[in-house]
DNA sequence: ATACGTGCAAAGTATTTGCAAACGG
DNA sequence: CCGTTTGCAAATACTTTGCACGTAT
């Protein structure tokens, strides 16, 4: 089973399992997002589901997204430039960040052991009980560089 | 000579380096954001500045802020929630990040070299020239906690 | 004098909300 | 059936822009 299937199908259990009904809007939300393998702005998931041929309204869009935020079943990302994007959330933490190219536009994923014990060791020292956080680097990709 | 007067200077002399006029609202929006130790939104500039009787309309707080901004004289910080925040950035790349407690609202400032490390490490290893970063973390403050 | 700076109002985005109709359990 | 979910349209929040006037140089 791929890694987009099976986050869907936890999705739709622990969907269930909060109580919520069968929609077809949350459903195609759901769907579409776990095919992705980047984070998506409310507006993309809108016109890709459109492009699927899916009727759902925009307001659907944003409830849908809010209501799985709220179920840690997606994580917000902000990456500056005033548009929230999503992207789906797997349970046990794991977790990566962005590095956007400020010249091309481009997103690449990573993740590192040794910044994410600075992030907790930082919160800890200030007694902070550690929820989230967003790490989000800005800079010129390699093809953007020379 | 205090760290605000220092940054209020170091700006207006940047300012009038770039070859911009002096102008009533840029002179006000530098001197009141030159007096906060926390980053502050354009609305609370804006408040700040009518509680001071100066009378500056909100277009030129914003257009001030994006040309301190573009001349590195602020940062913009977005701590989630939908509304950019500005801080005034001293030169040397000395710089902090931002600890939200998302029960109170609170905001903590720290810095940490070895996050720092870890950050420049990994857009490095990727090829990247790191022009600046944004680290949000979010949990709950000691008082909130408990 | 001339171009930059400013305030006001209008326009633009991104997102949320009110509401009646559709639909799942 | 009854309450949740949905789509539409209107509302809201934040930010940008157009334009006429003020003002520094």
């Amino acid at each position: 089973m791929t890694g987009a299937d099976r986050w869907k199908e936890y999705a739709r259990s622990e969907l269930s399992r909060a109580g919520t009904r069968t929609g077809a809007a949350r459903e195609a939300v759901v769907s579409h997002l776990g095919d992705q393998d980047c984070c998506l702005s409310a507006q993309e998931v809108f016109d890709g589901l459109r492009a699927d041929g899916r009727k759902v309204g925009i307001a659907s869009v944003y409830r849908v997204l809010d209501q799985l935020s709220e179920l840690g079943l997606v994580h917000r990302v902000d990456l500056g430039g005033g548009t929230t994007r999503f992207e789906p959330a797997l349970p046990g933490g794991e977790h990566h960040h962005h590095l956007v190219c400020d010249d091309c536009g481009r997103v690449e994923q990573f993740s590192d052991p040794r910044l994410e014990s600075s992030l907790s060791r930082v919160a800890g020292s200030l007694g902070y009980e550690l929820g989230g956080h967003d790490v989000v680097l800005h800079g010129s990709c390699p093809a953007c560089t020379r």
